[in-house]
DNA sequence: CAAATCCCTATTCATACAATAGGGTTTCTA
DNA sequence: TAGAAACCCTATTGTATGAATAGGGATTTG
């Protein structure tokens, strides 16, 4: 399993959003900047992630970007279909945009890869945006409490 | 989950090679020509498969490839594996070649990959190369009894 | 020895990913 | 009401990987 740097980049993004105060907005530089994300791929990312109703944004002095919903309700399966299409051959048909994935493979080897598919998606069912935060928040805790014993 | 046109093929050629007479070799030529596989390329991958273990060769007139094991013994992740490098990035370690996936990722993305990854492994080690045969088989079968109807 | 077959490396071609560029639009505030 | 700060949008360029082709070399068997 392999993710495009685009995606990594949208969950970093949507991380960084989840630690946020609730309601505030963000800006693109400061999160750029901070996570060493080329500034003007991620315009791009966050204005997918708006089109996929998972941000929202304020315009103006003031503005930026803030979580469209409360973290707890974006699944992880969510955010990386918003960038790199359909998880699962099975629910691509109602699904726009990208083409699905094991299209015109022979019966056996597009039943390996739909099985497949569904236990990816099963497996990111599982973890929501807010659980996502709260492991980056714990293991930027365990980094600190390890450095003072180097010290 | 996508798979390599590369990946296919090889996926192709052994579901191919386990429907043939067990113990006497197949040709590339027919192999590539039977499931539209460009025959040089079709060449590049079962070289790769013969360094995996799968199948074995045996040169000069008359010769050609087989299965280097029975069916049931070969994984699907193995064969996939064989093309694409390791699918999870916890066994990745001792495997040669290849970079993981989810190498210089935040905690909580690699986090998400390895459960993915893991996930994906317990699939495809559900199935083996004869489970993919049989498979094939029955679509073959079923295909065919369909067609009598139309008639 | 010659035909059939696998063996191996290098190169080309195509596509998708990654990033950059350049301006346009909206909103707020002084 | 001007202008700065922010998002909005499309197009283009660069780069890596995947897909395929090319050309000959090595082995075996009849």
């Amino acid at each position: 399993m392999r993710l495009s740097k685009k995606t990594e980049y949208a969950l970093k993004a949507l991380i960084y959003a989840a630690r946020h105060p609730e309601g505030t907005t963000f800006q693109i530089k400061e999160l750029a900047d901070r996570n060493g994300i080329p500034k003007k791929f991620l315009e791009l990312i966050l204005l997918e992630l708006k089109n996929a109703g998972i941000v929202r944004s304020k315009r103006g002095v003031g503005g930026g970007y803030l979580l469209a919903r409360r973290p707890e309700t974006v699944r992880s399966t969510e955010i990386i279909e918003a960038i790199e299409g359909p998880v699962s051959p099975a629910k691509a048909q109602q699904d726009s945009g990208r083409k699905p994935p094991g299209e015109g493979l022979s019966p056996a080897v597009s039943r390996l890869v739909r099985e497949a598919s569904e236990a990816i998606e099963a497996a990111l069912d599982r973890w929501t945006l807010a659980d996502l935060a709260r492991e980056e928040q714990e293991a930027a805790e365990r980094r600190q409490r390890n450095l003072m014993y180097f010290i």
